[in-house]
Order: structure tokens, then C-alpha cells, then sequence
RNA sequence: GGCGCGUUGGUCAAUCGGCUAAGACGCCUCCCUUUCACGGAGGAAUGACGGGUUCGACUCCCGUACGCGCUACCA
């Protein structure tokens, strides 16, 4: 795919980078686009390369435009994601936009959600609807009264119409032009003239409907018969039919801009440079270049790119919340609860998740560096991310990576940025922690044995509180007198031992055992499942030093009663 | 149905015309470990199909198949 970008300029660089990647030029060539356009072919045999235009450089600014019905879903905290990448790199700004255009699907606290998400994820906006910014209002809903103008501009220029179909009529056209080869009829260039409107009824009948109040919408009026083309960042030159696409409503009989004039208008209106969105946006991309076009000129219009979609795990198709219930694994970043059915999603974050190791996860899903590096922090993404290395097509998510990508990221990250995480896991679990020095020793024991934050409970909790079940069965089958009377025995010198450290503990153990003639090996698994309740955990000797004499000899009393009892 | 986009192991993927096709997750075997992990060594497993172009194609071109997306006064 090589890509040129034509414009007025008189000095460019070239690189091996997309248009707006920073890229290190390999040469700088002035001159005129032609004349570097000759040379680039020089260069290119060997390479794909980029002409970049060196002057007239305009600040990158890119948004992410989500509308507000309920929790951020993978896909859109990716979209998100590569915005912030893109931005930041570029020394671009990064812009939060609420696209609530559509009052009926307004969710109550949805745009609190997106907020928290992108706060927990690290991927501040620089301007959005809470804080504010020199492109206010950022929520659609609060500019609605300036988008009337362009949609009646677009009327004037003749590019677009007012339609005055009522719902029933719209459906009526639907049924009666429903054939087998064509399921779903459009509102297009062949039936316009068949329905209620402007270029159907004439300016004199369109006047007095207007005048008598009747509801209206406004359409784009696509042309009968061109190609619009669009230079998409990941998948090079598209092209469409407008034939083939249908006359999109723009403005809503409530005033109301729909996506289709409200993303040109605002991308516009706030300077934006760059649009990235999901795949599924493709197939209206012509509508958004023609209206570029009528309203401020191709030439202004932002680069685009849609990105691959994340799949499901299993079988084909969008990743949806359904699939996560359906599979047992989060879709959304935070914990959500419809407002409206009160049903309750468990996010990424609530699950046990770090935010470092959700972002890395999503960063290699549509995308890699093209070196083995898995693990990325955020800075290292900024750094590395390039538009032309994201994927085209879509990818299926994956679950036990994504833990892995937690548990190498528990692994990486010192103690102390997860430890607070940690304590509030525990508490919630009963577990209170006096000591948070301790709690940092307990976590750098136990930290390579977890894959979820909320693993934690089971491999640090023992350390601050008496198992609440000691597993006897994983001791009695092999439990006898001799061993009852080691555990005595180790007892009475545990008791005595000044030290309590780990070797000397571990000295007194064997010394005992092999008084009684029984192999250490033999004593070991029941004195861990007295200590810590089940078969697992770290050494046994470095636990017993930690909760400290006290508690290990009670532990070790506690389940010698209880195999007594039995 | 139409239109658009995509297609390398089970999954994520490298490859930019020289391939004996990397790496990771998962799976299996072994080592380390008197538990569970971590770690280490190894293994099975991949270019949708058919035509071109070329000395040479996973890579470029064209078809076909399959998958997905869109086809609302939703985004």
C-alpha cells in the first residue's frame, strides 16, 4: 500500500511512516510535489515509503465519541486507546466528545462511567465535558441549535432535502418494495422521487408544509452516479459506489442531529485531525466525505481510520457482553449497572485486573511493534505505536491471555503500586491488615502466585487471619501416632526457639523428624495445610516467620485437635 | 439480496519477493521445587482454494469460497 498526500505544499519529507506518524524522515526534499513525487519513485523501489508535508503543520487532534447507553465495552476502551497513542506521540491533543444526540437512549450515569473508565485505564482527555475546554460545549446534546444551519445550508446548496414521511410511511416503502433480492429498500436516489419530499413536491408545496409546522427531517441527496474515494490509515484507498448508498437522514424531526452531520460538524468545528472508529462505521464513510465536502471542503477533512474489530472467543462476529456472561469473563473495564433493568455487569477492573496489564492487553490486540516485546507500559506505547502497524482484520479475544498479561504485570510492578489495590481487596474479604509493612512482605512472598488482584484473598489472607477450614483429608490418610507426637514434640521447641527464622525453624524440623525416625518430606505437606489451610502457597518456613510464633504454634494446635476429633 | 471490509497454527501474531514460515497464550513432556506457583528445556500445531506475474509467491495481480460489518428519524 503506498499512499501519497497531495497538497500545496513546497517542502516534505519522506519516511517510512503513514502521513502523521512522527517517523524519522529518512531525507528532506524540497521542492514542488512533482518533483519529490519523481524522486519518492527512486527511493520506493526498495521500500514502501511516505511523503509527509513539512509546513502547514496543524496540531493533531483526535476525539474519542462515544454515546452515553450504558458501560465502555472493550472495543470502545481500544478505540480509546490508540486515540490517546496516537495523540500523545504526536503531541496532539486528546478530546472526550458525548455523542447523546439520541434522547431516547440516554443512559443516566453512562457519561460518569466513560469518565472513571478513562481515568482507571490512564487516558486522560485534555479537554472533554467535565473539565471543560476552548471547544465547548462537548456534549452534542448542548450544541444542538448550531447544527439547524448547516443541514439548511446543505438544503440551499441542493446536496441535501426536507422529507416529511411519517414513521408509517417510511414502513409502508419498506414493505412495498421489499423483494426477494432486495430484503431492505433505501430511501435513495431511485425512490426519492416516489416519497414525500422537497424534490418530489416542489418549492411551493415544500413552503406551505413548512409554514403549517408538518415534522420534517432533512436528507443528504446522494448523487445518482460517482465514486467517493477515502484514504483510510490502515486499509489505503476505499472506494464507493454512491449508487449504492442511501439518502442518510442528517437532521431528526426533533432538531436533533443524527451521527452522520454531527460528526463532520464537530470534527470540523473542534479542529480535529484525526478520526479513528470501529470497522462497522465503514459503509457510511462516503456519507461523511460528502458531507466534508458540501460543508467545509475534502481537503479539511480529518484522516480516518477504522479499526478491526474484536471479535468473540468463540465461533465469529462483534465481541459482545452477552459473549462475556455467555464465557465467564468481563467485556466492560469497570463494574456496571443498568440504571433502567438494574442488571449488573462485573468489570475488568473488579475482577482483579491492573490497569497496566488491560491497556497492554488491548494495545497488542489489532496491533504489535513487530519485535517479540509483549509487555508494554504506557510511555513504551506512545513511543512505539504506529498507525500503519494496527491490523486490518478483526481479532478474538482472548481470556487466559489477557490474565496472562495481569500476571506477568503482577510479576513486573513493585508491590507498592498494587499494595493499596490489595489491602481494599482483603478488607472487603474480612481480611484486615494491621501492619502494612508486613502486608509488603506478605505480597513479595505471594505476588508470583497470583493472576487476578483478587487472588490475593487466598494466597495472602492466611497471613492475617486463621483459615477459616484446615483440608484434614489432604492429611489423615496418611496421619498417625508417630507424626501426632512429632507435632507435639516440634511444639515444645518452637516454643523455646529464640530466633524464629527461617533457618533455624527449618534446623529444629528436621532434627525433631529425624528423632522420630520419619522423613522430613512426610511433615512438611501436614504442617503447610495446618499453617495455611489447603496445599498451596510459599515456603513453609517463611510463612511460619511471618505470622510469627504465636500464631503458628496455635495453628499447629487447632489442627492436631481437629484430627483428633475426627 | 446489495454494498463494503477481511482471511498465516485452537487463539494473538512476525514476515514487506529468497521460508528449513519467528515469538507469545493455551495444550503436552521433562527439569527445578518435600505443596501450589515462578523459572528453565523440549514437543505437537499454520499460509482458505484456483489461476496468473516471476528464476523464485505467504508476500504482487485476478477470480472463487468463507467470515464479518452495514443496509433506522441508533451510534
Amino acid at each position: 500500500m503506498r499512499t501519497i498526500i497531495e497538497c500545496e505544499i513546497d517542502c516534505f519529507f519522506v519516511s517510512r511512516h503513514f502521513p502523521g506518524q512522527r517517523g524519522v524522515p529518512l531525507a528532506q526534499q524540497p521542492g514542488s510535489f512533482n518533483e519529490i513525487h519523481a524522486r519518492l519513485f527512486e527511493l520506493q523501489r526498495n521500500e514502501r515509503l511516505f511523503l509527509h508535508p513539512m509546513s502547514n503543520a496543524k496540531k493533531v487532534r483526535v476525539r474519542f465519541a462515544p454515546s452515553p447507553t450504558g458501560g465502555l465495552h472493550l472495543g470502545g476502551v481500544r478505540t480509546v486507546l490508540f486515540n490517546y497513542l496516537f495523540a500523545k506521540q504526536q503531541g496532539g491533543d486528546f478530546i472526550l466528545r458525548i455523542e447523546d444526540t439520541d434522547q431516547s437512549r440516554f443512559v443516566p450515569g453512562a457519561e460518569e462511567y466513560i469518565t472513571e473508565t478513562l481515568r482507571w485505564c490512564g487516558l486522560n482527555p485534555d479537554e472533554s465535558p467535565a473539565q471543560g475546554g476552548p471547544f465547548a460545549p462537548y456534549r452534542q446534546s448542548e450544541r444542538k441549535a448550531g447544527y439547524l444551519q448547516y443541514a439548511e445550508q446543505l438544503v440551499q446548496q441542493g446536496n441535501a432535502y426536507y422529507a416529511f414521511d411519517t414513521p408509517q410511511e417510511l414502513e409502508d416503502m419498506r414493505n412495498n418494495y421489499k423483494t426477494a433480492e432486495n430484503p431492505s429498500p433505501q430511501y435513495n436516489h431511485a425512490l426519492r422521487s416516489k416519497m414525500r419530499n422537497s424534490v418530489s413536491l416542489g418549492e411551493e408545496a415544500t413552503r406551505e408544509l413548512l409554514a403549517n409546522g408538518t415534522p420534517y427531517v432533512i436528507r443528504i441527496k446522494m448523487p445518482e452516479n460517482e465514486t467517493v474515494h477515502l484514504t483510510d490509515m490502515i486499509r489505503g484507498e476505499v472506494s464507493f459506489q454512491t449508487s449504492q448508498v442511501d439518502d442518510k437522514v442528517l437532521l431528526k424531526a426533533d432538531g436533533m442531529p443524527t451521527y452522520h452531520l454531527a460528526v463532520v460538524v464537530d470534527d470540523y468545528l473542534m479542529q480535529i485531525t484525526h478520526a479513528f472508529r470501529g470497522e462497522e462505521w465503514l459503509p457510511s464513510a462516503p456519507v461523511h466525505v460528502l458531507v466534508w465536502r458540501y460543508l467545509f471542503g475534502e481537503e479539511n477533512m480529518p484522516q480516518w481510520a477504522h479499526l478491526p474489530l474484536i471479535l468473540k472467543p468463540d465461533g465469529n462476529g462483534k465481541l459482545s457482553k452477552r459473549d462475556g456472561d455467555r464465557l465467564g469473563f468481563p467485556v466492560f473495564a469497570m463494574n456496571w449497572t443498568d440504571p433502567r433493568s438494574n442488571e449488573f455487569t462485573q468489570g475488568f477492573r473488579e475482577r482483579g485486573f491492573l490497569p497496566e496489564a488491560f491497556v497492554n492487553m488491548l494495545a497488542v490486540l489489532g496491533w504489535n511493534d513487530g519485535s517479540e516485546q509483549e509487555l508494554f507500559t504506557l510511555d513504551e506505547l506512545v513511543q512505539k505505536f504506529s498507525m500503519d502497524r494496527v491490523h486490518k482484520g478483526g481479532a478474538k479475544f482472548n481470556y487466559e491471555k489477557a490474565k496472562w498479561f495481569n500476571q506477568e504485570w503482577i510479576k513486573k510492578l513493585p508491590v507498592a503500586a498494587y499494595q493499596p489495590l490489595v489491602k481494599d481487596i482483603l478488607q472487603q474479604a474480612d481480611i484486615n491488615i494491621a501492619d502494612d509493612a508486613l502486608l509488603t512482605k506478605v505480597l513479595e512472598l505471594v505476588k508470583d502466585r497470583c493472576t487476578l488482584l483478587t487472588d490475593f484473598v487466598q494466597q495472602a489472607g492466611f497471613f492475617f487471619k486463621q483459615p477459616e477450614t484446615i483440608d484434614t483429608a489432604a492429611i489423615k490418610p496418611k496421619w498417625d501416632d508417630k507424626k501426632q507426637l512429632f507435632f507435639v514434640e516440634l511444639i515444645r521447641a518452637y516454643e523455646l526457639d529464640a530466633s524464629w527464622e527461617h533457618d533455624e525453624l527449618e534446623k529444629i524440623f528436621k532434627e525433631i523428624a529425624a528423632a522420630h525416625q520419619i522423613k522430613p518430606g512426610d511433615l512438611m505437606m501436614p504442617l503447610r495445610v495446618m499453617l495455611v489451610g489447603g496445599k498451596f502457597g510459599p515456603g513453609v518456613f517463611d510463612i511460619a516467620v511471618l505470622i510469627g510464633r504465636d500464631n503458628t504454634i496455635r495453628r499447629i494446635k487447632h489442627t492436631l485437635q481437629l484430627l483428633q476429633q475426627a
